[in-house]
DNA sequence: ATATTTTGTAAGTTTAATAAACAAATTAAA
DNA sequence: TTTAATTTGTTTATTAAACTTACAAAATAT
C-alpha cells in the first residue's frame, strides 16, 4: 500500500526540479522557485543534493538587467549514459545517449540466426560492450531499454512476438542473467510515442503514435503516462475489425484493420500484379511520380481505410496529438490533408495529426528517453530535439 | 504546479484510511495500521480528526480470542447525503443516498417541456427541495452529480446532447447560479462504470461499462480513475466505423457501430416489418418465446455486431472487467456465451464479461457514489451493494 | 557613495510522519 | 487468585522536509 511520508514529498519535488532543469536546459535557482512555487530555500537544499550527486552542474553566470547575477544550473549530461535497443526484423539497432537524450552512437547489427538463444547472446554481448564503454563516467550505464515489436505484459514478459514466433518468453530475465544488470522491455509503439512526447511534442500530455510497418501498432501517452490497460496489452489496434466478414487474419478473426491499412498489406496488394522488386519503396515512389493508375488506386484505398481506423481510434481515446509513423504515407502527396478531409464526424475530437519527424529512429530514441526517465525518476521528460541542438 | 508538502501527505493517508474503513464496513485502529502500514500512532491521530469531524463513529467492541478488545470504527453514514440525478429522455431520476451509498429515496420526475430553461428550473427546484430535506444532518447535502447522456468536457460544460439537441451549453454554471451550491456534471456511461466499480466489482481497477440504449456509450475506469481523454470526449464508441460505406449516421460518417448494435437500431429493424407497439420490450420477449424467425435473425445480427465492437474495444483498452448494460441483451438466452464464442482472437485479452446487475439504476447510483467520492476525497470507493446489506 | 533589486543561504518554526515506551483491557496459565 | 502473555490504543521524543523570516552577496541606477 502506498502511503505518504516525508521522503515521498522530497521525491515528488526532486522530480519536479529535475524536470524543469531538463525542460529549460539551464535555469537559476530563483527561476526554479518561481516555476515550481517551492521556496528558494527548498530549491537550494534540493539542488545541493543534486550537485553532490553530480547530476547537476553550475554553468555560467547569466546577465540580468538589474540585481545579482543568477548561477545557471544544467543537467550533467555526461554523468551517465542510456542504451536503447530496437529488436526489429532482421537487425537490432543500438543507440547510446547521454542524460539529455543526445545520441552518442548508433549501430545496426544484423540478426543472422533467429533462434532465441542466439538472439539473447547477440544482445548480451553488445550490451556488455556498451557497458564497459560507459564505465568511466560517474554513473556508467544508467539504464537499458529494449523495444519489442509485439505484446509485452505489465510484468515485462513477452506474450507474443509475430516475427520470431515467440510466445510467453521471459527475455528480461534471460538477458538480466546474462549481463548482470536490470534490463527493461517495452512495446515499440509505446516507445515511439514516448519519443514523440519527449523530443518533439513537449506541450501535450495526451499523445497517440500510430506505427504502420509490418503491422499496425499504437503507442499511447495519456495523462502523461503510458496507457497500458490491465495486463499491458492495450492499443492492439491492428486487430480492430473494420470489415465484418473480410479478409482472414492470423489472429483468428476476419477483416482486421491490419489487413487493409498496414504497409505490408498495401505493398502486397500492389506487388500482387507486378513481379516482386527488391527495393519496394523506391519502386512505388517512381510509380507515383509516373502516375501509375493501379498504384494510385491502391494508395487511395490505403488512405481510405487508414482514415476509418483513425476515426475509430480518435473516437475512443480523444487524443490531443496523433503522430503517424509511416514511410509509405510520407510518399503520398497531400496525405495528411486527405486524412483530415475524411475525418468529418461531429464526434471525433483531436487537435493535431502529423507525420513523425523522427521515423524509424523514434523507437530507439524513445528507449533511451525511457531509460533516462526511469533513472532520474521523472515520468514526463522534455528533451532537446536535433533542431533545438542546432540552435 | 503540484508540489508536495506536509499537508499533502496527510491528505494521502487520510484518504487511504477512509477508503479502508468504507471497504471493511467496520475496522479497528490496529487493523487499519496493519493494512495501511502506517503506525498505530499515525492512525490514532488521523482517526481523532475524523471523529471530531463526525465523519467516523466508534461503534461496538469486538470480541478477540486474546488481548484487549478493539474499538470498531465505521463511517458515520448519516453525517451527510449525496444527490444523484439522471437527466434522461422524458424524465429525470433523483436518488438521495447516505455516505455509504445506501439509497434513501428514489424519485422519477417526468420532463414535460424540453426547453432548456424549463429543465434548468425543474432541476433547480428539485435540488432545493432535497437540500432543505438534508439540512438537519451534520454536513447536509455533500454533493450533487448530474448524469448527462452526451458529451461532457473536462471543464464540465456540455458539448453535445443528442436528445435535447444541446450544443455548448454551460448547464453547470446555470444550475449553480440557480441553487447556490456546486453541481457536477458527468457522462452517464462513466457514472455507470463508476457504480459498477463502487458497488459491485470491488477488486478491479480496470473496468469498462458498455451501455446500450438509445445510443452506445462507454464508461471507463482505468487504473482506478476515469479515462476521459484530452478534452473529456473519450469513449465515443457508438461512432466507431464497423461497416465501411454502411448506413449513414447523423454524425456525418457511414457505418457507425451505433447503427448496428444499439437497442434503438435493433428495435427499428424488428419493428420495421411489424406495426409499432407501445411496449416494445414486452412484445419482443413474447416473440422470442414463440420462436419468431424474424426476431431471432435480428437478434442474431445484434449479437454479431455487438461482438465485433466488443472485440475492438477490448483490443484497444485491454480491460479487466467489461460490464454490458442492456435490457435487450438480457432477454436473449445464452447471450454472454454467444459473445464469448465470437471473441476468439489470439490478441483480445480480458478477464470477465458480465451483464450489469444494476441496470438503468447504475447511472444515478454512480452519481451518488461520485458525489461521496468527491466529498471524502477518496477516488477509489468500495460501497456495500444491496446484497451485502442484506447480510 | 547610496539606494534598489535580485539571488542565494542560514536560522528557526511547523507539520506530520516514525520509533519506543507505556497504559489499558482481555485471556491463559500457574 | 495472582501472574504472565497478548493485543489495543495513547503518549512522548525524534526526524524529515517543507515553510517563514532575515540577511549577506552581487549587481545596476541614482
Amino acid at each position: 500500500m502506498v502511503t505518504g511520508d516525508a521522503s515521498y514529498i522530497k521525491k515528488i519535488n526532486r522530480a519536479l526540479i529535475i524536470r524543469e532543469i531538463m525542460k529549460e536546459g539551464k535555469i537559476s535557482r530563483a527561476d526554479l522557485s518561481k516555476i515550481t512555487a517551492l521556496t528558494r530555500a527548498t530549491i537550494s537544499a534540493q539542488v545541493a543534493d543534486l550537485l553532490e550527486e553530480e547530476l547537476v552542474v553550475e554553468t555560467e553566470l547569466e546577465h540580468n538587467p538589474v540585481g545579482r547575477k543568477p548561477i545557471m544550473l544544467s543537467l550533467n549530461a555526461q554523468a551517465g549514459y542510456a542504451l536503447g535497443i530496437d529488436l526489429d526484423a532482421g537487425h537490432a539497432t543500438f543507440m547510446l545517449s547521454d542524460l539529455t537524450g543526445h545520441p552518442v552512437t548508433t549501430e545496426i547489427i544484423p540478426i543472422q540466426s533467429e533462434a532465441y538463444e542466439d538472439i539473447v547472446q547477440l544482445l548480451a554481448s553488445a550490451i556488455r560492450r556498451y557497458q564497459s564503454r560507459c564505465a568511466g563516467s560517474r554513473y556508467g550505464m544508467v539504464g537499458i531499454v529494449l523495444a519489442i515489436h509485439g505484446l509485452v505484459s505489465n510484468e515485462e514478459t513477452i506474450k507474443f512476438v509475430p516475427r520470431f514466433q515467440w510466445q510467453d518468453v521471459d527475455l528480461k530475465q534471460d538477458l538480466e542473467r546474462a549481463v548482470g544488470t536490470a534490463v527493461h522491455l517495452e512495446n515499440n509503439a509505446n516507445l515511439s510515442a514516448f519519443a514523440e512526447r519527449a523530443y518533439a511534442h513537449h506541450t501535450t500530455d495526451n499523445l497517440l503514435c500510430v506505427t504502420l510497418y509490418s503491422g499496425i501498432g499504437l503507442g499511447m501517452i495519456m495523462d502523461g503516462k503510458f496507457f497500458r490497460g490491465h495486463e499491458g496489452f492495450a492499443g492492439e489496434i491492428g486487430h480492430m475489425i473494420v470489415v465484418p466478414g473480410g479478409e482472414p487474419c492470423a489472429c483468428g478473426n476476419r477483416g482486421c484493420w491490419e489487413k487493409y491499412a498496414s504497409e505490408t498489406s498495401v505493398l502486397r496488394n500492389i506487388l500482387a500484379a507486378e513481379p516482386g522488386d527488391a527495393s519496394d519503396m523506391e519502386w512505388i515512389n517512381r510509380r507515383i511520380a509516373e502516375g501509375d493508375e493501379q498504384v494510385h488506386d491502391a494508395l487511395n484505398q490505403f488512405v481510405y481505410y487508414l482514415s476509418i481506423g483513425l476515426n475509430n481510434v480518435i473516437n475512443m481515446y480523444n487524443p490531443d496529438v496523433v503522430v503517424i509513423d509511416s514511410e509509405l504515407l510520407r510518399m503520398i502527396p497531400d496525405a495528411l490533408q486527405r486524412i483530415h478531409h475524411q475525418l468529418h464526424s461531429q464526434i471525433s475530437h483531436y487537435r493535431e495529426i502529423t507525420l513523425s519527424g523522427m521515423g524509424r529512429k523514434s523507437c530507439v530514441m524513445g528507449a533511451c528517453a525511457l531509460a533516462i526517465s526511469r533513472f532520474l525518476n521523472v515520468p514526463v521528460l522534455s528533451l532537446p530535439s536535433g533542431d533545438d541542438l542546432a540552435d
